[in-house]
RNA sequence: CGGGGACUGGCGCAAUUUGGUUAGCGCGCUGCGUUUGGGACGCAGAGGUUCCCGGUUCGAGUCCGGGGUCCCCGACCA
C-alpha cells in the first residue's frame, strides 16, 4: 500500500529537508529572487484563502468589519509607544528615500498595525456611543529576520490583524479571550491541529501589551509553534495616541484596547502536522480540492458518451452535497502520475472509475489520511463520501492529539528537563516560580522557553524546576520556531 | 554579525585537480507515433554571454586579482 515518492526525502530522516521539499512540489510557494522572501503559488494561496474564509466568516460575524490601513508608519508613530518601539525596532524595514529625495521622516514598514490605526481611533472614538470599536485587516507585514524558513519565517507574510476598544478594562479583557477561543475554535475545528492555549509570560508578551495569550501547537519535531495570538493592550496605547472618549458621566477616559492576529504561518503548522512521507495531507475542512476523480481508460472508452456521463453525474451529485471536487481527465500524465500528485498535494479523497467501476456500479474511493481502498455502490456514493471526509477531519486531529499527549511530559526535575530537551524535545509543563532569572537561564541551557501559562492553573503547589523556590502552578516549556 | 559552502541550458549535476577543438549527462520542455488500474516508451528537436569586471596566456568554465549573489550552521525572531 506505501507508494514511495522518490523526490521527498522522508519526514522521519530530515524533517526540515522534508518540510521544504514538500513546499516546493506540491506547488505551495517558491523561494523569490528576493532575499527572505517567498511566492505564495496558488495551491499555497487556495489554502490561505481557506483560511481567510473560515476564520473571516467568524470575525465578521462577531461584528469586527474589515478595513485598510497604510503600509508606511512615519517612524515618529513608531516611537510614541516606548516598550513597542523597542520591541520592534531591530527588526524594522525603514524607507529613508522617496520620488528621489531624501525623506524628512523615515517611514517604517509596517511590522504591526496598531501605530497607525491608533491616530485615527482617537480621531474616530469621541464618546461612549462609539464603544466598542471594532476593526480587522487583512494585509502583508514585514519583519527582517536573519534566517529565511518558508511559511514560518519570511521577511513579509501576509495575516489578519484585529484591534479592538472598550470602555472598561473587564470588557478588553473579555475581548481578548474571546479572540483566542476564536482562534482555537479555528486551529482545532477546521485545521484538526490540537493546541494549548494559555498567557505568555513577561518575557514573551507582545511589546506594549499588559498580557499577551496565545494558542501553540506542537510540531513532529517537538518545537512549539504559535498559531494565533491575543493581546490585551490596557491603556498603554490609548495614552500615547490619546485615544479618549466621554463617558456617561461626562467625564474624559482612555481607552481599554485588544489586538489579535493570525499569520501565514499557521500554513507552515498545517503542513508540519499532518503531513507524511508522501507529501501533505490535507484536512478536508481547508483542502481547496476535497475529492478528486481520476477516470481510468483507452481513449475509446474516455470519449465513451455514457462513461463521460457518467463521471460528471457523480461530480454534481458531490458538489450538490457542498463537496470541492475535481476531475483529471488530462491525457498526457499516467494514472500512476496523477495519484502520485494528487496525493503529494494532500487531497483527502480520490476517486478510481474505469470499466471495473462501470461494469460493477460502483466507485473506488481511497483515502489520503489512511491508504484504505474501497468500491462503493453508485446510489450510496455521495452519502458514504460525506461521511468519509467528515472521518478523515476528525481522524486527523485524534492523530494529532495523541501526538501532543505523548509528547508533553510532566516533569518535576531539572535534569529530566534537560535530558529531554536535548532529546525528543516536546511540551514541558513543569512548575516555574515566575522569575525572569530562570527563566532567561533555562532558555539559555536548554533553548526552551515558556511558551504558555494556563489560564485555569491547579490548586496545587510545588517547586520551581530550576531554582526549586515554591511555585503555584505549572506553565508549558518548549523550544520554539 | 561570526563560521562554512556554492554559483555551468528551466531544475539537478559533470567537465576545474593537470588550461587545449564543437562545454556533456539526467530530469523537464517542443513535435510525431505507440501506450494508459501506481510517476510509460520510441524517434526527432529546441534551449548556454559557464555570476560580474579585470588580468595572465597562442588559447580560460578551468589559473590570478577584485566585486556580487545565494545557501547551510550559529546568534536574533512570530
Amino acid at each position: 500500500m506505501e507508494f514511495e515518492k522518490k523526490e521527498i526525502v522522508k519526514k522521519s530522516e530530515d524533517f526540515s529537508r522534508w518540510y521544504t521539499d514538500v513546499i516546493l512540489k506540491a506547488e505551495l510557494a517558491d523561494y523569490a529572487p528576493v532575499k527572505g522572501c517567498m511566492v505564495i503559488r496558488p495551491y499555497g494561496y487556495a489554502l490561505w484563502e481557506g483560511v481567510q474564509k473560515h476564520l473571516g466568516q467568524a470575525i465578521k460575524d462577531s461584528g469586527v468589519p474589515n478595513a485598510y490601513f497604510p503600509l508606511f508608519i512615519p517612524h515618529s508613530f513608531l516611537e510614541k509607544e516606548k516598550e513597542h518601539v523597542k520591541g520592534f525596532s531591530p527588526e524594522l524595514a525603514v524607507v529613508t528615500h522617496g520620488g528621489g529625495k531624501k525623506l524628512a521622516e523615515p517611514l517604517v514598514v509596517r511590522p504591526t498595525s496598531e501605530t497607525i490605526m491608533y491616530p485615527m481611533f482617537a480621531k474616530w472614538i469621541q464618546s461612549w456611543r462609539d464603544l466598542p470599536f471594532k476593526i480587522n485587516q487583512w494585509c502583508n507585514i514585514v519583519r527582517w529576520e536573519l534566517r529565511t524558513y518558508l511559511f514560518l519565517r519570511t521577511l513579509e507574510f501576509l495575516w489578519q490583524e484585529g484591534h479592538t476598544a472598550h470602555a472598561t478594562h473587564e470588557e478588553a479583557e473579555e475581548e481578548a479571550l474571546a479572540r483566542l477561543e476564536m482562534y482555537r475554535r479555528f486551529v482545532e475545528g477546521v485545521l484538526a491541529i490540537p493546541t494549548i492555549v494559555g498567557k505568555k509570560s513577561g518575557a514573551e508578551k507582545f511589546a506594549g501589551a499588559e498580557d499577551t495569550y496565545t494558542v501553540e501547537a506542537l510540531m513532529p519535531d517537538g518545537k512549539a509553534l504559535q498559531c494565533g495570538t491575543s493581546h490585551n493592550l490596557g491603556q498603554n496605547f490609548a495614552k500615547a495616541f490619546e485615544i479618549q472618549f466621554q463617558d456617561k458621566n461626562g467625564q474624559l477616559q482612555h481607552v481599554y484596547q485588544t489586538s489579535w492576529g493570525l499569520s501565514t504561518r499557521i500554513i507552515g503548522a498545517l503542513i508540519m502536522v499532518h503531513g507524511d512521507d508522501n507529501g501533505l495531507v490535507l484536512p478536508p475542512e481547508i483542502a481547496p480540492i476535497q475529492v478528486v476523480v481520476v477516470p481510468i481508460g483507452e481513449k475509446s472508452q474516455m470519449s465513451n458518451l455514457k462513461f463521460q456521463n457518467h463521471i460528471s453525474n457523480l461530480k454534481t451529485d458531490l458538489e450538490t452535497a457542498g463537496i470541492r471536487v475535481k476531475i483529471d481527465d488530462r491525457e498526457e500524465r499516467s494514472v500512476g502520475w496523477k495519484f502520485n500528485e494528487w496525493e503529494l498535494k494532500g487531497v483527502p479523497v480520490r476517486i478510481e472509475i474505469g470499466s471495473q467501476e462501470i461494469k460493477n456500479k460502483s466507485v473506488t474511493v481511497v483515502r489520503r489520511d489512511t491508504g484504505e481502498k474501497s468500491q462503493i455502490p453508485n446510489p450510496k456514493s455521495q452519502t458514504e463520501i460525506e461521511r468519509i471526509l467528515d472521518d478523515i477531519q476528525q481522524n486527523l486531529y485524534q492523530k494529532a492529539q495523541k501526538s501532543l499527549k505523548e509528547n508533553t511530559h510532566e516533569v518535576g526535575d531539572y535534569a529530566e528537563f534537560k535530558k529531554i530537551m536535548s532529546g525528543p524535545r516536546g511540551f514541558i509543563k513543569a512548575f516555574w516560580c515566575g522569575s525572569a532569572e530562570c527563566e532567561a537561564k533555562i532558555k539559555e541551557e536548554t533553548k526552551a522557553t515558556i511558551r504558555a501559562i494556563p489560564l485555569k492553573p491547579e490548586k496545587t503547589l510545588g517547586k520551581c524546576v530550576f531554582c526549586g523556590q515554591p511555585a503555584s502552578s505549572r506553565v508549558f516549556f518548549a523550544q520554539a520556531y
